[in-house]
DNA sequence: ATGCATGAGAA
DNA sequence: TCTCATGCATA
C-alpha cells in the first residue's frame, strides 16, 4: 500500500487497533479547535448542535415533523438549510469528515488527550458479565427501580415540580418556539390527549407514550439491528468497542433525526421515567461516563433511539420539563492561576487529606469545601479521561510511572495521604490527561504580586521544580518524562494539536 | 462542552 | 469523607 499509513490506534478503553489511512487523509485537521476529548470521533466533537443543523438539512422529510427544539424556524418555512444567519461557530463548518479519528499524532496517539499512560485500574476494561456492568448492562428494560431516579422520585429531587403539559403533545417546548407546531397527524393515537396525568413515565413505566402502532416496530425486536454492527454481546456486556460504537453511531442518529442532546434527556424521562439532562447525553456521546455508567445507559438510549428511528414523522410527547428552582450554591469561577496551582498539587497529590486541602485553601483564598470539591471533580474526571494503559510504539502495553503513584485509577483506594506540601516527593501525581494542552499563560508565572498569587506562584514553582511527574503522553517509553513546563490542565482538550505537537521523545 | 456543585451510598 | 452519577450554569 504506497500511500497508505499505517497507525496503531488506541481506544479510550485500552484497546489497540491497527489502521490504515490513505496519505491524503493524514493531514492534520482544520478543525484545531477540536476540543473533545474524543475528537477522533470525526463527529463526536465540537458544535453538536451545529452539526445538528447542517444535518438537519439532510434530514429526511419527516424530520421537519419532529421539529426538534433546536431547529430553527427557518425550517419551517421550507427555506433551505444553510449555516447562514446560524450560530455556527466561526469557521467551524461541519464536514462529514469520517474519519478523522484515524489522524494520528506523531506518537501514534490518536487520541485527543486523554491518551496517556496507564492506569491500572480501568473501569473501562472488560466488564464482567457478572459485574457490576453486566448488572447494568442486563437491566434490559432498566427499570427504575435501579435507577436512583424513580419515575416519581424524580419529580422531587430537585426540589421542583413537574409542570408538565396536559395538552396533546406535539409541541415539544423548550423554550416558547412558536415556530415549531408540528403536524397533529396521528396524535390521537399517542396517547389520550385528554388525559391531564398521562404524565408518561413518571407516573407510570416507560412507554406512556407510543401509541401501540409505534411500538409495534420491528426495531423493538431487534435492537442490535442496524444499529450495532458489532454482534450481541451489545445487551449482556458491551464491551468498550461496543460502547464506543454505539455512542458515535446514537450521536449520529440522533442529529440526524434531529434532536438535541437535551431533547434526548427529556425523552428518557417521558418514555423511560429517567429524565437525563443535556449533559448527562453529552457525555455519553462523548464517552465521558464511567464505563458502568455508559453501560447503564446504553440501553435506555438505545431503545430510545429505535423508537426515535421508528417513529420519525409522528410527534413524541417529548415534554420538557421545566428547570426546577434549588438553590444552588453559586459556581465559583477560580482562577486560571489557582486553578494552576491546584492542578500542580494535584499531580502531586491526588488526593490530599483534608489538613492538606484546608491549607491549600489557605494560601489559595479559596473555601476548604471549594477545594475539597475540586479535588473531588478533578479525580472524578482523571478517572474518565484517563484511558487505562498505554500503548507503547511496538503494542506493548505501558505501564504507569513506576516511580508513582498506582494509586490513581487503579481503583484501589488512593494513598491517603501524598506528603504534605513540601518538595521532594517526586510526585505520585497522577498521569494525567494531556497537560500538553496549553501553557499557562505568562502572567501566570510571572509577577507575583498579592496574596494568592505569590502563593500560587510558589506552589507553582515547586511543582516545577520538583519535577512534577509529569505523565502524559510517555508515549512509548518509560523514560522520564521531559522536562515540561507546567503545563497545567488548563483545557487540554481546547488543542487537541497540542499533543500533536507536543516535543517528540527525540 | 465543561466546570463546579449536589446528594446518595459506601467505606 | 470518599466515590459516583448527575445536572445547573456558564464559557
Amino acid at each position: 500500500m504506497p500511500n497508505t499509513h499505517e497507525f496503531l490506534e488506541q481506544d479510550r478503553y485500552g484497546h489497540t487497533r491497527r489502521v490504515y489511512l490513505p496519505a491524503s487523509k493524514v493531514a492534520v485537521p482544520d478543525r484545531a479547535n477540536q476540543e473533545s476529548a474524543y475528537a477522533r470521533f470525526a463527529n463526536v466533537g465540537r458544535s453538536t448542535e451545529t452539526i445538528a443543523l447542517d444535518c438537519y438539512s439532510m434530514a429526511a422529510p419527516s424530520a421537519s415533523l419532529y421539529l426538534p427544539s433546536s431547529v430553527p424556524s427557518s425550517l419551517n418555512t421550507g427555506q433551505p438549510m444553510t449555516n447562514h444567519g446560524m450560530h455556527v461557530p466561526s469557521g467551524q463548518q461541519y464536514r462529514d469528515i469520517p474519519e478523522m479519528k484515524y489522524i494520528p499524532s506523531q506518537h501514534h496517539q490518536s487520541n485527543g488527550h486523554g491518551s496517556h499512560l496507564g492506569q491500572h485500574h480501568n473501569p473501562w476494561l472488560s466488564p464482567s458479565p457478572h459485574g457490576d456492568v453486566g448488572h447494568w448492562a442486563n437491566m434490559g428494560n432498566m427499570h427504575h427501580q435501579d435507577m436512583k431516579v424513580s419515575p416519581v422520585g424524580n419529580m422531587d429531587s430537585h426540589g421542583g415540580t413537574l409542570h408538565h403539559r396536559p395538552q396533546p403533545h406535539h409541541q415539544m417546548q423548550v423554550a416558547p418556539q412558536h415556530w415549531q407546531m408540528p403536524p397533529l397527524q396521528n396524535l390521537s393515537s399517542l396517547q389520550n390527549p385528554n388525559h391531564p396525568m398521562q404524565h408518561q413515565g413518571y407516573t407510570m413505566n416507560m412507554n406512556g407514550m407510543m401509541s401501540p402502532t409505534h411500538q409495534m416496530h420491528h426495531v423493538l425486536r431487534d435492537p442490535d439491528h442496524d444499529l450495532d454492527p458489532h454482534p450481541p454481546s451489545d445487551e449482556d456486556a458491551p464491551t468498550s468497542d461496543d460502547l464506543e460504537a454505539f455512542a458515535k453511531q446514537f450521536k449520529q442518529r440522533r442529529i440526524k433525526l434531529g434532536f438535541t442532546q437535551a431533547d434526548v434527556g427529556l425523552a428518557l424521562g417521558t418514555l423511560y421515567g429517567n429524565v437525563f439532562s443535556q449533559t448527562t447525553i453529552c457525555r455519553f456521546e462523548a464517552l465521558q461516563l464511567s464505563f458502568k455508567n455508559m453501560c447503564k445507559l446504553k440501553p435506555l438510549l438505545q431503545k430510545w433511539l429505535e423508537e426515535a428511528d421508528s417513529t420519525t414523522g409522528s410527534p413524541t410527547n417529548i415534554d420538557k420539563i421545566a428547570a426546577q428552582g434549588r438553590k444552588r450554591k453559586k459556581r465559583t469561577s477560580i482562577e486560571v492561576t489557582v486553578k494552576g496551582a491546584l492542578e500542580s498539587h494535584f499531580m502531586k497529590c491526588p488526593k490530599p487529606s483534608a489538613p492538606e486541602i484546608t491549607h491549600l485553601a489557605d494560601q489559595l483564598q479559596l473555601e476548604k469545601e471549594v477545594v475539597r470539591v475540586w479535588f473531588c471533580n478533578r479525580r472524578q474526571k482523571e478517572k474518565r479521561m484517563t484511558p487505562p494503559g498505554n500503548i507503547g510504539p511496538n503494542g506493548e502495553i505501558i505501564m504507569p510511572d513506576g516511580n508513582d503513584d498506582s494509586s490513581v485509577n487503579d481503583g484501589s483506594p488512593l494513598h491517603d495521604s501524598c506528603s504534605p506540601i513540601h518538595s521532594g516527593g517526586g510526585g505520585g501525581g497522577s498521569p494525567v490527561m494531556s497537560n500538553y494542552g496549553s501553557s499557562l499563560p505568562p502572567h501566570s508565572m510571572n509577577h507575583s504580586g498579592s496574596s494568592p498569587m505569590s502563593q500560587v506562584s510558589s506552589l507553582l514553582s515547586y511543582s516545577m521544580g520538583g519535577h512534577p511527574h509529569h505523565p502524559q503522553l510517555h508515549q512509548g517509553s518509560h523514560t522520564p518524562p521531559p522536562p515540561v513546563p507546567h503545563h497545567y490542565q488548563l483545557q487540554q482538550h481546547h488543542n487537541p494539536l497540542a499533543l500533536k505537537h507536543s516535543p517528540p521523545p527525540h
